[in-house]
DNA sequence: ATTAACATATACCGTAACGTTAAGGTCAAG
DNA sequence: CTTGACCTTAACGTTACGGTATATGTTAAT
């Protein structure tokens, strides 16, 4: 398949399928005049890495998954661990953001946001 | 006050101060040998720049909610939209990593995690 | 055969908010 | 006079591409 064609059934730009062959993740070959050429392993693996991605991974997570991914040999238990990793980052991002949601909202509660300089806001963030 | 002293008071790395510097937030005087001095004025700034930080706004928006702070004029409507838009995006972020940390959390609870290949997340990722 | 229009290629700058060397002045103490 | 703690600027690294410029390659119409 020509890149334009993977782009399209994917719904991903050339620009990122030409990155991940830049730094690694999925390789091409060459047609006579110089246009890549993807083969079948790597379109599946560029529709495993577009889920992977979705699910919030990093490159270089994707990148491990499919080492994983295409060996046979693996043990599940691997791939268990990079997705509880995950999992916790993204568990700890959600209760950070939690947090400066409920300070957020409470500030934006107490603000009378009218025409007048008097800024609960303001007052806070330049208290003491 | 010299930088080393205000990124010991605030807690901020020198680099981090330098950055603010450099952008355009904050401005420093210079003493003979060339180092940065910073007036009571631009320490009030950064404190107040930190708290911002604090709560999730970005370098920009700090910029606009310090120049608010400086305008005995401002209208604290101003102030609340800027809040209350950072809040929509927080939560919109929150919401999306709400839904990642679901497929997470069902994918490992499939996952036997052993030391076999047979693995669901692998599955699911490469499905179709 | 020429030309327009479009696909593909490489390559480098930009993003956010600094972290991290690198290479070197300044200053007080021993 | 050297050491060590502090300061300076410059510039590359991070993440995952987007955007842009420039150079070819391909195809269809004139």
């Amino acid at each position: 398949m020509l890149i334009s064609e993977i782009s399209k059934k994917l719904r991903i730009t050339t620009r990122a399928i030409r990155h991940y062959e830049d730094i690694g993740i999925i390789k091409s070959k060459r047609l006579d005049n110089n246009y890549r050429y993807f083969d079948d392993l790597n379109v599946d693996k560029l529709k495993f890495l577009v889920r992977a991605r979705n699910l919030g991974f990093t490159l270089e997570e994707c990148k491990e998954l499919i080492v994983l991914f295409q060996n046979d040999k693996r043990k599940s238990k691997n791939v268990r661990n990079i997705a509880k990793n995950k999992l916790a980052s993204i568990t700890k991002q959600i209760n950070e953001l939690r947090d400066l949601k409920k300070s957020l909202e409470w500030l934006v509660k107490k603000c009378p946001g009218n025409s007048k300089p008097d800024c609960p806001i303001i007052n806070e963030l330049a208290k003491d």
